[in-house]
RNA sequence: GUCUCCAUCGUCUAGUGGUUAGGACAACGGGUUUUCAUCCCGUCAACAGGGGUUCGACUCCCCUUGGAGAUGCCA
């Protein structure tokens, strides 16, 4: 039988890790397995249900380059795949339910339930949740709600002894005492929509899908599911629950542990290859070895049985490893138009980008390319080759223990051995070597010599290599920013004395 | 409160009765280097506890502890 799996979320909120996590898995074992992945839309929810969530979740998998068999815009067989346009079809199963004496409608206001609750939190009830008040309505009962107008919910007859139990790929097989299953939860609400439970049961069964993956935080919904199936007479799929991920405290990842959207994640300059791979191996390992995996290789290799049945912490210094790692294998002609949005978002260069900050752009890449753990570091790392730079300070041109009128003497003449080499065309090696010797005439340490024309011309203490920036920032630029810190040092000198 | 699930280095994990318990990230130390980064080398570091089963348990069973999730007209 060909598999079929679906990712299957609410347009609730942004796509986050925990999210798309389960699409990766459930896309790389379906294309493993020659099957079909299939994208369901659940937003029936209409409360929290917002367009841009829905711009997300394509924006998100078309940048991980992550598609669907059958879906939204793609179609497919058995749609409509967007659950709010199968409305109709959620009431007549629901009715039908409610017609075999397997569910029954319910006429309870919000408010009643909202008390309810919290009488039985406070006084730590055994038994929490509905209490089936109309369970049993007689038809005159029922008569008098409808002239009231009230809108009834329907909810599901849960069997009241006996237990269901549901078999895991990972876990085995989980049961459940019926009497502890959520006491009759609602099928569908009082505007027509179905809850989950309702909709992902009969989707899922009238798209055939062969295997549920999906977070371990839907067990305790297992036995419930299956006690629908069984209502409908139908045969439940596969189930797989994935373990959760964590953040470091060992909670349900959440924002404030830090980004957990995709869509923040991009914007930083996460890489899609170095998000997927990183991702992919929380929760679920090849070997224990192998580490590096591109999209194709998952979609080969992918299997249920190495999934992990422990939650997994969310790793963020792993990630920025892995993008690392990604960015360095990026060829130059790659990396550069990767980069320059970042740059000009932050006005360093135009848009697009004139002749000259292109040129600074592809001959800086090979350079910047090992600095780089995320996309965006490039603007702090390249702005002093694109703004007029700030007078250093006195205090930044001087090295560790040493004065400024030492610093002043090595930078002058530590300056004059550079232009000349640089105009004569003298190797780096030969220039370096020439101004370790002047280190050595001075008695100070090399760096002594080194780093005041590095803050001089780069603004920083950290820095490309110095002759790499010198030939990015250009000659001319480079010999004004070092005089300019030789008067500033000169004033110091003077002022002191 | 009740129910369910889970448990190997700080983190992600390999391991399915006999291993010096392996790898990666992080941390720390060292090397390369004019700074930073990269790269290379090394160090630290784990089977939650207690009972069983067995000739032998990280591996199997039970209990405890710890963690997580569910308990919605949200998914």
């Amino acid at each position: 039988m060909e598999v079929r799996v679906r990712y299957a979320p609410s347009p609730t909120g942004l796509q986050h890790i925990g999210g798309v996590r389960t699409a990766l898995f459930n896309y790389f074992f379906a294309r493993a397995n020659g099957g079909k992945f299939i994208l369901r839309v659940e937003d029936t929810d209409r409360e929290r249900y917002s367009d841009e969530s829905l711009q997300d979740l394509f924006d998100t998998l078309e940048w991980l380059g992550i598609t669907w068999d059958e879906g939204p815009v793609v179609g497919g067989p058995y749609g409509p795949y967007i659950q709010s346009e199968r409305f109709d079809i959620y009431r007549k199963y629901a009715e039908q339910l409610v017609a075999d004496g397997k569910a029954y409608y319910c006429y309870c206001t919000p408010e009643r339930l909202e008390k309810l609750r919290e009488e039985q939190q406070a006084s730590k009830s055994e038994q929490q949740g509905y209490d089936r008040h109309c369970r049993n309505l007689t038809a005159q009962q029922r008569a008098d709600y409808e002239a009231q107008g009230i809108r009834p919910v329907i909810r599901l007859k849960v069997p009241m002894d006996g237990k269901t139990t549901f078999h895991d790929v990972l876990m085995g097989d989980i049961s459940r005492r019926n009497r502890d299953v959520s006491p009759d939860p609602v099928l569908l609400k009082s505007d027509g929509f179905p809850t989950y439970h309702l909709a992902n049961v009969i989707d899922d069964h009238l798209m055939h899908i062969t295997h549920i993956m999906r977070a371990q935080e839907w067990i305790p919904s297992g036995p419930l599911h299956i006690l629908l199936y069984e209502a409908f007479g139908w045969e439940p799929p596969v189930y797989c629950h994935l373990p959760m991920v964590m953040g470091k405290d060992g909670q349900k990842l959440s924002k404030r542990h830090g980004s957990t959207s995709v869509r923040d994640f991009r914007a930083k300059g996460y890489l899609p290859e170095a998000l997927m791979n990183y991702v992919s191996l929380v929760g679920w390992s090849y070997d224990g070895q192998t580490e590096f995996f591109s999209k194709e290789e998952l979609e080969k290799v992918f299997s249920l049985e190495k999934i992990n049945k422990a939650p997994g912490v969310f790793d963020y210094k792993k990630l920025d490893w892995f993008n690392g790692q990604y960015i360095r294998r990026k060829s130059d002609a790659e990396l550069a138009p990767l980069l320059v949005p970042y740059l000009q978002e932050a006005g360093l260069v135009d848009t697009p980008p004139t002749i000259s900050q292109q040129e600074i752009v592809d001959k800086m890449v090979p350079v910047m390319k090992e600095r780089l753990k995320v996309l965006s570091d490039i603007v702090d790392l390249s702005r002093f080759l694109f703004v007029v730079l700030p007078p250093p300070s006195v205090e930044e041109l001087l090295p560790k223990n040493q004065d400024a009128a030492t610093t002043l003497k090595a930078l002058e003449e530590g300056y004059a051995i550079l232009r000349s080499g640089l105009e004569d065309e003298l190797s780096d090696e030969t220039i370096e070597q020439a101004l370790s010797d002047l280190a050595g005439k001075l008695a100070i340490k090399v760096n002594g010599v080194f780093m005041p024309i590095r803050v001089a011309v780069t603004g920083s203490s950290v820095s490309p290599p110095l002759f790499d920036s010198i030939r990015l920032v250009g000659f001319d630029k480079t010999f004004a920013r070092i005089e300019r810190a030789i008067e500033i040092l000169k004033d110091e000198v003077h002022k002191n004395g």
